[in-house]
DNA sequence: GCGCGCTACTAGAACGTTCTAGAGTTTCGC
DNA sequence: GCGAAACTCTAGAACGTTCTAGTAGCGCGC
């Protein structure tokens, strides 16, 4: 049936099975309260009919629309995994989710907007701009859940990876290999790049390596590594800790341009294990987020902030894991400095 | 106001503002009707009290939904560029998108099935792999706009970019470089591959060039690249257009670990100018996809289906377009053969 | 001054489903 | 066998908004 065709109802069921419009609804929804002859009964009416529910009037009527809004950046690096990681937790929660993306020409206000008229129970963010004071004029109304992003604010629950931690595993995997020399490029004024900047620090001093810290400026594109490897060609470092994967990238082909080997003169970790780390000729060693340990969490917290449960801190750290693959090698014989 | 916390609706607006109920949608549907001094008092009213409209009613009682559902893989790699383009579309003809993601854990035809609950007008669907007979039960009930995917039927459009064209071009970019020995590498079973071979055949036995003319099997991935590379080596061409980025970046990697310089010894034409092919240490010469006019294209047609204005052919194929960087350069001078 | 057309505004029904209170029937325990 | 509890089923109202048909008032033209 076509737009402007009468779609199949209730009602049309109910006639044709000789039961009421209310059993036709607790048969479909599965509900307890039907008999098992009548039950079978109304399901092979509604399947001959082609009776497809209506999720409008169900939104509507229903006490509850069970709905998690997401509204997620397309051009967010992890967006696929996180989708995919929130639909499967919100399905176990016995949750639905509904989308609204944020694009180069669509706002996040506009994206959030929509969600609030879907009247979902919670919002999930990830990505996106919108500063504290107006995710705080949404969290009025309803549950937020931001991740990946700095809000801190005590009526915003944020879920995200521990980036310093993330740091010290660089570092730890690099010292273990004989490093001392060891870099950092951060990722300038970046969600995140102050704390792997600080766990650097701590693990640089962890280790007794505090002569030896180094920091470069740098930032999350590909140029923003290149830049960083030029000013390291100078005097080049054994290792080098990077924002993230996209950066080392750019730090790997100015490395390579110009002679040195990786990791055999110099090792190169990353931060996120992108796809790009994947990549046969790029093989880098990096630091993984647990991506669907992230969306686990968010839901669980949105449930949490619904139904009046939630316990614990605003802030949900999950640990990030390390990834080894070929930018990573022993410190080169000459690199040890005398102690 | 929270979970549980009765909504402002219309009625409450009315109420204050000493008007009906009707009168109120009225206004905030910006419909006419309403007198400038009542709209603003409505208004005002309105804001004060921080209605926000409800989707669920509207839907639920206009005769109208004016939502495209649209289906899209997390894994496809322009996803995001098509969701820009298709927001920026559907807004401009008055209608909204409603987002359903297919992930490797939830299924297309899970994500169909909720696009279907929330009474959508048309469908656009882009990747997955439903077959033609569960895509045309779905026409039956509503238009189907397919995007980049194999769908022969004559009850559901097809958008998608001309494969064919996009081989033309790269070879005509290699022959006006010089080059005569040039190989395909294919992209297997996939969408699309069987067009982009065919466009080589063409434009090669176009150029004269029929005894150049060799194929080898490849396929979407990075590791179908390589491995059609192994298979060059032993005589290689001078120039190479590969099916996809992904799998040219394979291609690119094993070329180069072997000492082959591109494009000096060897020029490489992907196929859809991914964000890989920008990257700068790969800088792929490649066929553009136009993304947005894919996009448009999809909506005017879910448009036109909808409102029953739809005209001409139920495939809208829309050319490709050469994007030049530095895998190809001119064929190196001992690679002429004699004539 | 009267009638017509237009605009502003209203009342009530409709959209398709779920919720809630009730009636009737069946089953189980004493 | 009786009473209570549980189950099946029904009727009617509700959800928040839009649609539709109508009324009242105003302005303009004859």
């Amino acid at each position: 049936m076509r737009s402007g065709e009468r779609r199949i109802t209730l009602a049309d069921v109910a006639s044709e099975a000789g039961v009421s419009v209310a059993l036709v609804s607790i048969v479909m929804r599965g509900a307890p309260g039907a008999g098992a002859a009548t039950r079978e009964r109304v399901l092979e009416v509604a399947r001959r009919l082609g009776y497809q529910p209506d999720s409008r009037a169900r939104l509507l009527r229903s006490g509850r629309s069970r709905l998690i809004g997401v509204v997620f950046d397309v051009r967010h690096p992890f967006h696929h995994d996180l989708l995919t990681g929130l639909y499967d937790a919100a399905g176990k929660a016995g949750y639905q989710l509904t989308l609204s993306a944020v694009t180069p020409r669509r706002g996040e206000r506009t994206a959030v907007g929509d969600l609030l008229q879907d009247r979902c129970e919670a919002i999930v963010l990830f990505g996106g701009q919108m500063r504290g004071s107006e995710l705080a004029s949404i969290a009025a109304r309803l549950p937020v859940i931001a991740m990946m992003r700095s809000a801190r604010r005590r009526d915003i629950d944020v879920v995200h990876n521990d980036d310093a931690l993330g740091s010290h595993q660089a570092v730890d995997h690099l010292v273990a290999l004989g490093h001392q020399r060891i870099a950092h490029v951060d990722g300038g004024a970046l969600h995140g790049s102050a704390e792997r900047r600080a766990g650097y620090h701590e693990a640089m001093r962890r280790h007794g390596l505090d002569g030896h810290i180094r920091v470069v400026a740098g930032g999350p594109g590909e140029e923003h590594g290149a830049a960083a490897a030029e000013r390291l060609l100078a005097d080049p470092p054994t290792a080098v800790t990077v924002f993230n994967d996209l950066s080392a990238t750019g730090l790997l082909d100015v490395l390579r341009r110009n002679g040195l080997s990786v990791p055999g003169d110099l090792s190169v970790v990353g931060y996120d294990d992108t796809t790009l780390s994947r990549l046969a000729h790029i093989d880098l060693t990096t630091v993984g987020q647990d991506i669907d340990a992230l969306a686990a969490r968010a839901v669980e917290r949105a449930v949490e902030r619904i139904e009046g449960t939630a316990t614990g801190p605003r802030a949900v750290i999950i640990p990030p894991r390390l990834v080894v693959r070929g930018t990573t090698g022993p410190a080169a014989a000459g690199a040890l400095p005398p102690r």
